[in-house]
DNA sequence: AACTAAATTTATGCCAGCCTAAATTAGCCC
DNA sequence: GGGCTAATTTAGGCTGGCATAAATTTAGTT
């Protein structure tokens, strides 16, 4: 099996714009050029004209003016960059002593330069984990990824309880403060009270009461809310 | 203390120019253009062009036509990435199983990426190692080396002993053949035959009688030659 | 339907790093 | 010291990836 070499291997700015745009057609559906030039602290015109050498590529398809979207080329390179980033981070928290909150910047700056088979050197040392240390899904080395979606923890209704699945956000000041109120990974709980557009939520885990406030951060919590409430 | 952060952070061309400048000085005393742009296999008017930026940043001096020297911030640059690239080598090595012979192609993408956090990590996981597996010294994080220089093998006196010390060379094909000679840092062997011109070199190693080929492998194998000879 | 605000694209320009071709300099030989 | 060769530098050009300013399109009023 001739392996795909020669695939010209995208530049690290052209990595950047994929797994940017992956995660704003997840987020909101579309990808808009505004959007991404927010995403990655650039003018809209550089996105201008990054998205017509993509389009070139065949890595996405652009509709002037109205936005772009990824081809399936575009897309399993951007699942290929969110594995590599995911195993990286699993990584270097189990063998390197990395803390949760600030291991993301390290990924960051690896994912462009390791080679697919360290990734999966990584992958076999961490025993091929389908999923990070945040709870997020890690694709497979075939390019598929657990497609469940969970709620903000914004709209889990009030006596509810829940369960917290994942953190889709990478701040190390949230990642800290979600860490100091005990939220992880599976960590049941029960929403008590909940404001009104996307206000703080009040929530009882480990037998506290809990404030989480902020809008960013009540809706980056990824929940699943439990049919049966299970404390009851 | 402030770390010394802020410092522009050097672009992957640059660091790789400072890597060859410095193995250039080391080796053959000087680097000039034209040797520059072999080692990176670039044309010589690039070298030109870029010496001038390296100047200008007052990482080398150059004098026109005559080559270039390593400053003392150049220097320091260069033999952190050697730091970087020995301890990327041994923890790929001991860690994740690398070979011997290919895990220089690793090393190499990564050591322009990874923090000097990560790469302290990874140091202090190997026990702070002063020498990397082809038995090549490291820096240490203050950016001192061990100075020792020791012989080509094609240089040791016929019915010397010698002591093989490091291999100087990444070449994953001659990595392989040395290996399979049984050649290891600190393996003990005694110099039987030798021709001149930096030609073959007859060994015994291990009670075996061996033959080692090839200029640029026997003049890259770097040796200690022992006063006393231990296999009399 | 026309006007306006916001988003987007086009037009230009800049810098890093590479290239080739042409000009320059160094080193050597007689 | 003149002339040849090889090394080096200058000149000019290209691409990727960013920027700003100006033109264009979309969409939301009214």
């Amino acid at each position: 099996m001739p392996n795909s070499v020669d695939r010209p291997s995208l530049s690290r700015s052209i990595e950047d714009y994929l797994k940017v745009i992956y995660k704003l057609e997840l987020e909101s559906g579309s990808a808009q050029t505004s959007a991404i030039a927010d995403a990655l602290a650039i003018a809209p015109p550089s996105v201008s004209g990054m998205v017509k050498r993509l389009a070139d590529a065949e890595l996405v398809t652009h509709v002037p003016y109205r936005g772009v979207e990824l081809t399936e080329a575009g897309r399993r390179q951007a699942l290929r960059m969110l594995r590599r980033h995911r195993i990286l981070e699993s990584y270097l928290i189990g063998h390197l002593g990395y803390d949760w909150d600030d291991v993301d910047r390290e990924a960051e700056r690896l994912e462009h330069a390791v080679s697919d088979d360290l990734v999966e050197r990584m992958a076999v040392k961490l025993g091929n984990p389908t999923h990070d240390p945040h709870g997020a899904p890690i694709p497979s080395a075939a390019g598929t990824i657990d497609p469940t979606r969970y709620l903000p923890m914004t709209e889990i209704e009030v006596g509810h309880a829940g369960r917290f699945r994942m953190i889709g956000d990478a701040d190390p000041e949230r990642l800290r403060f979600i860490a100091s109120l005990g939220l992880r990974p599976g960590a049941e709980f029960r929403v008590l009270d909940r404001q009104p557009f996307n206000g703080p939520v009040t929530i009882e885990l480990d037998g506290d009461r809990k404030e989480v406030i902020g809008f960013a951060l009540a809706s980056s919590l990824q929940c699943e809310q439990l049919e049966e409430p299970t404390l009851p």
